[in-house]
Formats: structure tokens, C-alpha cells, sequence
RNA sequence: UCAGUCGGCCGGACGGCCGCUGCGGCAAGGGCCGAAAGGCCGCCGGAGAGGAAAGUCCGGGCUCCUUGGACAUGCGGUGCCGGAUAACGUCCGGCGGGGGAAACCCCAGGGAAAGUGCCACAGAGAACAGACCGCCGUCCCGCCUCGGGCGGGCGGCAAGGGUGAAACGGUGCGGUAAGAGCGCACCGCGCCUCCGGCAACGGAGGCGGCACGGCAAACCCCACCGGGAGCAAAACCGAAUAGGGGCGGCAGGAGCCGCAAGGCUCAGGUCGAUGUCCAGACCCGCCGCCCGGGUAGGUUGCUCGAGACGCCGAGCAAUCGGCGUCCUAGAGGAAUGGCCGUCACGCGCGGGACCUUUGCCGGUUCCGCGCCCUACAGAACCCGGCUUACAGGCCGGCUGAUACA
């Protein structure tokens, strides 16, 4: 997984397409290429202590590697910006929600539409029923 | 065993799957990103948060700044004595004062006879203090139920009451009209001498009749210490764009001066919604190359150090010396983890057995289920301290009580 290091590139990603869920907002940029996709985790103080926003970004991490490829497009720069919910929401949880932000991000970009649709595409990711299938998959591998 | 007190230590364990960071070794040829500097990509091995990593309150190392240094002034800090230390406001050992039955704990603990200032309220009186109630008189006046009493005047008194944080030292005896260091003894206080101690200070003796209230986290005085900013310090590498300097090539209307270089004048272009005129400001060339400063960015600084552990020695101790062994996190939108299982510990509920009891309560142990699945909290240049936070647990010293021997 390669990640955001720069601050550029983290404001850039900030005022691309959003997907707000429980324990994260994730935030999607086009870069324009088609190199690997890159990931960036940002704990503010809302978050809570040191200790608590390091857990937030290393859970958030880790979701994010374990659901990977799909419904990662290459070219794009992906930013989670963690909520407090973060650190109490079981792991499962997480990761559906991450697959189903995913979804409505590659919806709205496809559209070139926002506000509306996040409706529709909201109720889509409720009924994903493949959470399970992906990791055994990959133990294949 | 219980109660208290002081100090030290630990702060989950094991395993599975999947990851991250940097280090060492092996490979050494290539690929990718970038204009460059530089970065990323392979396999194997071992390593990877704390006692406070925290607050950023002191003290240093290190780096840059004032050209460098000295002194003075100002400002800030510290404040019993001795020691430890690179240094400290830290630590150790003492001294003095206060608390406790004791172990032990607490103290911002220099100077108030250098000066200035403040001491509210209450109270009669508060800093060369003061008669409100009261006590006393062989003094004077008046009245009466007349060897006495009452009231008033004059005078004496700081013992008692009352106020206050504090009232010209306390207790006792003598003394007196009543009283008072007025006199005496003891205690306190001040001064002097001697003795003990490096010193803070302590002890003894003598003298003084008591003067010298408190506040210096009020100004101030004295002694000692301190230049400022901080790793986003700083060093090196180094685009794009704008601007600076230099070199070369091409272009350069008209007139005048000049051999020439060049100079002057008139033209030329840009500026306001447009055109003309006037005034003003600016440009007064274009292209290519080179140089230096410097921004984004990159690399270094970045972990071998007042280092850790063990043994021996010195010292009451803080600590110091010697010898041996070891290398023990180095990130940078920030690695040191995520998920799961088993176990331990703790807490709660239910049940069984045993001890105790008339019984309830209580204690021990076993089983099942549930909860927390750990508290406080995440290195950010590095050390020495301080302060604050902390579920639970372990060990030891000392004091007191009880039991046994």
C-alpha cells in the first residue's frame, strides 16, 4: 500500500469527492495517472488523546489492507479522516463500511453528480453481502 | 496476626494469521519515479515505546546569533549549614521551628537597632498606646434609716472583666490603700565571656529589670548565579517562476555633433470602454548561454551516551573510583501494530461443600455464566531532576498492640 506523505496532497484529496460513514469520512482525488492507488489516515484532536488517535489511524489501516484491489480504481488518491467512532466500532463493521464508501464514491464519480444520488447509493451499500467472501480469497493467493 | 509509617519493584503471559519501520548479512544486475538532488522495488536474520514517553516547570550538552572579550547598570532567579554533582530551584547528611504515643512527617527557614511603607474590623486604648466596666484613698462636698451607707468631685492603679491576629513577658511568693519587675526565685528575652562543633547551632556561667511588636510570597538591603534564541536550531544539495550580474548573436527610423565609441533631439510602443488632443508614468529591444543568492523539495543533524548490567573498593548517605561484559527504538501526515484463540489476575451474579453461629452475618474452597478483556498513558535532538496521572499486584525496613516460645 503506498501512502500520502505530502501535506499537498492531502489538501488536494480534501476537496474532492466525500463519503461520510460511522468511523470515517473517506475522501477521493483523481490524480490525472494511472500509478497505484494511494492512501492517507488523518487523526485530528477531535479524535481524542495521542494514544487513541494512533489506535483510529492504525485500525482504519488495516481495514483498508484487508479489503483492497475491487473497488480501488488506479490513479486516485484515497484519504480516511477518522471519527471517534473509530475506536469502539467492531472490526467487521468497519470494513462494510469502508466497501460500501467505496461504492458510493465510484457512483458519484461516474455521474459527475453529487447530493441527489447519495441517497440511492446509500441504501446500495447496506445490502453488500460479500464481506466475508473477499478475505478467503485472498488466503488462496 | 492487626494497625500505622517509610522505601524499592512490576505494571499482563503464551500462541496463530496478516502487516510496518529502520539495522546487519547475501546478492550485485536491472527496473520505476524525478529536471536535478535524491527516493522506491529482492531474500534471510535478529531488534523495535514509558515509569511516567505526559506537563514543558528548572538545570545542562549541542547548534546558530551579538566581530570577540571584560566591566558597569538594569532585569530575572536562588536564599539555615555542610556535602554530592557537568549543573540545578535537585539529591544526601545535619541544625532550628512545628505536629505525633512512637516509627516518622511538615516548613519560601538571610536581614525589621540602613531607610520607606502597611497593620483593616472590633476595642477605652495599636507603636515614644490606653481608664470603658472595675479596684483603692487617713482628701473635699451633699444626703440618709448616722462609729456606717449612698451619690458626686479630686487623685492613685494596668491586677481582674471585655475587644482583637496581636494589649509594654509568664508563674509563684513578698509587697501595697489598691497596684505595678517595685523586690526576689524559676522560665523566657537581650548582651558579654568560656567550652564543643568545619559550620548552621548547642551547652555552661555572668550581667541587664525588660528595652528591641508583626509583615521582607510590600518596596528594599546583603550574598551568590544568569547573554539571546532554539533540532521548525543548524549544515549541505538544489528545480520551476520572478528578479540581479555577465557574455555572444541578430535587429536598431530621421536629423545634428564626433575619425570612432557614443551623446542629444524628434519619432516608436504600453496604460484608462472607444476615438482625437493635452498632461503624466513606464518600456526603451529580441534570442541563446553562463554565474551567484535563494524558495518548494531532498539529504544530514539522529543516536556510543554525564550509557546499561555485574563484581570489588571508599563513604552514615547522596555519590565516587577500579575491573569486566554489552550495544539496547530512531519515525517524520509521524513505524513499534490489526484481528483471533488459550490462560492468569480482578470484579459481579448463581449454585454446591466445609468452618463458625441458636440463626442471620462472615470466612475458605470448587463449578458455571458474564464483565473488564486491562489503569495512567504513545518516543519526536539527547541527558539530569521536579511536578502531575495511574486498575491491580509483589518485596523489604521501622514503630505500636496482641498471641506463642
Amino acid at each position: 500500500m503506498e501512502r500520502l506523505r505530502q501535506r499537498a496532497d492531502f489538501l488536494a484529496a480534501a476537496a474532492g469527492v466525500r463519503a461520510p460513514a460511522t468511523g470515517f469520512v473517506l475522501q477521493v482525488r483523481g490524480r490525472g495517472d494511472d500509478g497505484p492507488p494511494r492512501f492517507g489516515f488523518t487523526a485530528s484532536r477531535k479524535v481524542g488523546t495521542a494514544v487513541e488517535r494512533n489506535r483510529a489511524r492504525r485500525r482504519l489501516r488495516d481495514v483498508v489492507r484487508r479489503t483492497d484491489a475491487a473497488d480501488v480504481a488506479t490513479g486516485h488518491d484515497y484519504v480516511l479522516v477518522a471519527r471517534r467512532a473509530a475506536l469502539s466500532l467492531p472490526f467487521d463493521r468497519l470494513v462494510a463500511e469502508f466497501r460500501s464508501a467505496l461504492r458510493r464514491v465510484a457512483d458519484k464519480r461516474r455521474t459527475g453528480e453529487t447530493g441527489a444520488r447519495a441517497h440511492r447509493v446509500r441504501g446500495a451499500g447496506k445490502t453488500d453481502g460479500t464481506a466475508s467472501a473477499r478475505p478467503a480469497r485472498r488466503a488462496q493467493g
